[in-house]
DNA sequence: TTCACCAGTCAAAACGTTAAGGTTGATATT
DNA sequence: AATATCAACCTTAACGTTTTGACTGGTGAA
């Protein structure tokens, strides 16, 4: 492995003016910085990240929290955000560090990771209503960027999409098109992405009169099983669902499954408008009928908060790290009238 | 951050007593091995890992390549992947480092995570058949492990399931239940996987005088569009398929979908067997009807590879790092009896 | 008594880089 | 002519570990 020392006495220079010239210092003749940048090119010098990372103490990696039981809805998000994160990084030269953690052992992991000195900021997901992580990483004044929000008078940065509106905007749609009874096929209530859509939902409810029932939510993973049992019990209720809006293609596809099996039509008898990350296995389009969503791309999620992971590191503040981002309403075929009720 | 120095002080030992003590070396006083643990715990000492692979030469930490644009089968399968990566490596105080590539990189990125030291070992994925990393990889001697399998005389570690096998029993339970038309939607031909089903599929057919059709056969990623249309231009043969092996669970979904569409029943007029990697969120026994699958757990796998590359960095031999799972049948209700053909 | 040995400890060097401050010799300023 | 300034380079010290080899004082053997 070539180092420093080794170009230093190719060149007849110090190692300093090595360091110097390929780190861009100005104090480096335009000519010797040429002579040093060809023979670590010709060379294949690359400096050791370790001798790096110990003498400026920063570990130029971020970390990622990683369930190990892939309960929540992490599960195939998370690859997608994963590889978002991995294009903003490549791009910069930083990298990704994967802290796994099991159950209730995540806070001692990060402790573990930032006492060692192995990485320089952290990107948190999957985010409660109270989230005391929030307030470790804050305590222990560790730079971190949250995927979505919680609730804390704390500044912090993070990246999040407007799931009230996400709630708001398929709630609309539905109700536009007739529809008084929506199935509500939402995350688990302790996160903050559930209950914010659940506000949207209730808000646009509200607005035009019609009582919330409770009967027509249902709290769970996004899983295709659980998609699946909410959808029956909502389309067997007395006074029965003739909407869902579904919160992602996972639990889509099984509410897809009980509307079939109960002998409905999407889009017909049942209207269904499902939130969409982008998963490039599973397209909303090519369904049948091709299904309504709202969209997200968690790809450009992950690349975002990296970005944001890196200015935060760069001194920026906070508060131009907050952002929200609009989702989009694609429109497609399983949104219809809402069929007479006898 | 309280380090070893900070402890000498405190115990008036030296650091190296401190360092030796703690790494559980035998010349070290017992009664000062537990003053020296218990100063450790109580104040919270973790060794700053960039200090420690400085001076070790060695980054404990295994690579993982991610590309960017999730093209092949890697997608979804990833994450469970990598979560069994991560179990096994928290247990050994190992990090796992995802490098990200894009399209034609991974090689330059590999050599760029070797020479700065970022890594002692990789895992390699999504495998073909003539595959130029493990070329590159044996040349510059990094250890690594392969999830797959390749063609080469150079001797390598790996874990992989026996595809040959997937193919051979799925069409060998269809064949068994009268099918002589069986689809097979593969992944791309150039993936050692896909060859090797093609290869199981093709044993069972000939030993049983059945020819076969090259019409019979799709090679494409495995996404649930392409599900759906293989299956289509399957059923719509002069002679159709009855009963078809779907490589995956996406595109078994687009597979199901075809097979609605096409006003068919699945398992009455069109037999299905799928490959399932086991997302927790997709699960084939609550399909309607429930899926008849091959099974190998995805997670696993990465529990294993990573396993692999901590005994290989121990000095087992690669002999002893070599691994063909067995995957079992699970036997549902998408398979009946072939229709009788007009 | 002398020597060898051993358990337990330590000082010093090394890992490869960055950073602080000093040293040149040449040019500009007075 | 003396002094200040500057570009360009260098020496040295750090970063926090591990590791090597040396040093103790005590015990047992000769």
């Amino acid at each position: 492995m070539v180092k420093l020392k080794d170009l230093a006495r190719e060149l007849n220079v110090s190692i300093t003016t090595v360091s110097r010239a390929l780190n861009g210092f100005s104090d480096v003749n335009e000519a010797t910085r040429a002579r040093v940048s060809a023979a670590a090119e010709r060379l294949g010098y690359r400096p050791n990240m370790n001798a790096r990372r110990l003498v400026t103490g920063r570990a130029h990696t971020i970390g990622l929290a990683n369930p190990s039981e892939s309960s929540l809805i992490h599960e195939a998000h998370i690859a997608e955000f994963l590889s978002g994160i991995g294009e903003a990084l490549s791009e910069s030269e930083y990298d990704l560090l994967l802290i796994p953690f099991k159950q209730d052992d995540e806070i001692e992991r990060y402790k573990r990771a930032i006492a060692s000195n192995r990485i320089d900021a952290l990107i948190v997901g999957s985010i409660l209503l109270h989230d005391p992580r929030i307030d470790f990483l804050h305590k222990v004044g560790m730079p971190f960027v949250v995927h979505g929000r919680t609730e804390t008078e704390l500044p912090y940065a993070f990246i999040d999409i407007d799931n009230e509106s996400v709630g708001y905007k398929s709630a609309v749609a539905l109700l536009e098109k007739g529809h008084r009874r929506i199935g509500l096929l939402n995350g688990p209530a302790e996160m903050t992405f559930a209950r914010d859509r659940e506000l949207g939902y209730r808000r646009a409810l509200s607005e035009r009169g019609i009582p919330f029932d409770p009967a027509l939510t249902d709290n769970a993973m996004m899983a295709d099983a659980h998609g699946f049992a909410a959808t029956q019990r909502f389309l067997t209720l007395k006074k029965p669902a003739t909407a869902l809006i579904a919160g992602s293609m996972a639990n889509a596809i099984g509410a897809i499954r009980a509307i079939r099996t109960a002998g409905l039509i999407m889009g017909r008898h049942v209207s269904m408008i499902a939130h969409d990350d982008i998963f490039h296995f599973l397209k909303p389009e090519s369904m049948v009928p091709a299904l309504t969503t709202t969209t997200s791309s968690m790809r450009a999620a992950g690349h975002r908060a990296a970005e944001i992971a890196i200015r935060l590191l760069d001194g920026e503040p906070v508060e131009n790290l907050q952002q929200v981002w609009e989702v989009e309403m694609n429109e497609r075929e399983s949104v219809g009238p809402a069929p007479d009720q006898g």
